[in-house]
DNA sequence: GTTAGCACTTATGAGGTGAGAGTGCTAACA
DNA sequence: TGTTAGCACTCTCACCTCATAAGTGCTAAC
């Protein structure tokens, strides 16, 4: 069977004011609000007809229809329209990224609060896989006690790892070179590079290769996603969507939400070639719960990836609103962090004398 | 009245079960179950003379009686019957802190998941103050774009700013020294006494004052309690409990427990000196939500404030399990801790030459 | 292809009922 | 004076019924 427009059109309405009221939309709503020139039995028998494609689903026979997840990712890709933000809220994401820091961390909780205040869902953020990440300090600092901290610092991220062993017989002074050795050898190289230089790294080490070993496993550690990575905002938001009036619904996805690593596993395995990614629950993706959608969005700017947003919000979801979010925040991001990228770079130039 | 020993047995046998059960507990059930040398309706007159007292409360005349916020705290000072943990608990208990570094992110952390594990309920765990922290070492790393690193080493804890901006003509051989400089300044110093020296430190650093300006305003910011420091566990574990079937209360619950700053402000503002602190929602603390109740307790070891831990969950919690758990854990926090510190103090001692 | 009309289905809410649980009170008893 | 049996009273809960409203599917006519 073919889609007709009429078919399109009210496949659209039903949508739509699903969306906006929760409750499933009549014939009889369709024809008196939007399809002024037929009958509601007209409209009635274009029901049916989606209904058979799979686009709509009853509860009961005299409930009205409610959109199938085909029907929304029919929506997303065909139907829905385009409509950007308000000034109110483009100024709202303006304001929150002006004037902040380079540290991943700040980045993440920012971008993800903001999400989720703009959409009003639950908003997850997990910030960019260390892997392609360039070494640009690294420093082994002693705390007195057998132990050291091992600081690396990149270009936007700070990492540590908890203390370092260090022999008894290893001098403060000692310390200080092997700290400044360690950070000649590794400066500029990605942290994925660091099995590759690994054995003649540890040659040049003969008395402390011990240390060394240690701070090659701290190294190489970080590299495997962390759960200190993923960050949730507006967990409360939920309780605003009717769907999660329903105690066991809620107890879903709590559960879901405060465990680090589903979230990762629901966000983490996006596409990066997909701009924007819309995982609807149980038929789109296992890991996604069953009457939740995903959406998300992974940022990059001058080149760099700057980590996976997205929101997680019941399937009855405002796609609209959530995507022309998602969109506008990376475009601000790639403006600022662009724009800082400059500085940067022309900074490197002049520092640079190799 | 007085509250002769039956009427205290009975209110025992009334905690004891409603916690239990969650159900309102009759006369019928108490004379048969524990007081069988009495009849119900004596019961019935002694539970009357309690709800006068202001310790049962009905629902409706024909419900049972379920304790008073009064009553709970009456069988917490002097009805509970006390009892230690099952030794697959304690050794729970063991396993979890063996082998842990002194990171104290790492300690707030493992120590609010053992105590939400083992009682059943959401923990919440706030680190130490900074305050007394003593700087064990102290540094400021380039990043080689007109930013600098400061990471500051104390002896339970690992702090780090964002970036610290230095003054362009500033080389990486200066910012070295400067480090070295500011390091042998601020070593042994607690972070509460920043303030006291300020103004001599500064006076050492004609040149780059202003460097020294954002690190003294850093260092200061840390004496500040931070969200980061805040760690919750276990927020699904109130689907356990029958109370937390009613959305309304979830919804205040979760409401609650997604601020940090709401968290912080429950848990942090105990009296040192009570070694176990319980607050009964809205009659002990109106920052604690109606409904709930938060027993917390603060852990030290060798003197040293290792923070606040504690429990939130409905008013009806198994106080007893609750105690006897975050007892134990201290006793265990204060062994481990302990014995390192102790390692600590002696190659202090080695390594000091003042 | 569209429409009016009508029978059919189902949720929802109001109202009623009986069983069950628990209490308060009273009068009798030790 | 404390304890007890007995009984009336209250309240919840599950269950049923019933009327209503909403919405559909189907059919026959346009």
């Amino acid at each position: 069977m073919k889609m007709s427009d009429r078919k399109k059109k009210i496949l659209q309405i039903v949508v739509d004011e699903y969306i906006n009221t929760a409750v499933p939309v009549s014939s009889k709503s369709i024809a008196e609000k939007h399809l002024t020139d037929v009958s509601s039995a007209t409209v009635r028998n274009e029901l049916a007809s989606l209904e058979e494609l799979g686009y709509l689903t009853q509860f009961h026979t005299s409930g009205g229809r409610v959109p199938s997840p085909q029907a929304y990712r029919f929506y997303i890709e065909e139907l829905m329209e385009k409509g950007n933000l308000s000034e109110k809220d483009l100024d709202y994401i303006e304001r929150a990224f002006s004037g902040k820091s380079n540290d991943v961390e700040h980045l993440v909780k920012s971008v993800s609060k903001v999400i989720s205040e703009l959409t009003d869902y639950t908003s997850v953020g997990i910030g960019p896989h260390a892997d392609e990440e360039r070494i640009k300090n690294i420093a082994l600092l002693s705390c007195g006690d057998g132990n050291a901290l091992l600081v690396i610092v990149t270009g936007m991220r700070i990492l540590r790892d908890s203390f370092i062993e260090i022999p008894e017989s290893m001098t403060d002074e000692e310390l200080e070179n092997a700290s400044k050795v360690i950070a000649k050898l590794f400066e500029g190289k990605a942290l994925s590079e660091i099995k590759e230089v690994e054995d003649e790294v540890l040659a040049e080490f003969g008395q402390y290769r011990q240390v060394m070993h240690e701070v090659i496993d701290a190294l190489k550690s970080y590299t495997r996603p962390r759960d200190e990575d993923v960050v949730l905002s507006g967990a409360e938001k939920i309780f605003n969507h009717p769907e999660y009036d329903d105690i066991d619904n809620v107890k879903n996805f709590l559960t879901v939400i405060s465990s680090k690593d589903k979230l990762a596993e629901i966000i983490g395995d996006d596409n990066d070639e997909i701009q924007i990614n819309v995982k609807i629950g149980s038929c789109d993706d296992k890991e996604v719960p069953e009457d939740c959608s995903v959406v998300t969005a992974t940022y990059s700017a001058g080149g760099k990836n700057l980590g996976t947003y997205g929101v997680i919000g019941p399937i009855r979801m405002d796609y609209h609103k959530v995507i022309t979010v998602l969109e506008n925040v990376g475009k601000a991001l790639e403006g600022i962090v662009g724009s800082k990228k400059k500085e940067t770079d022309n900074k490197d130039g002049k520092d640079k004398d190799e």
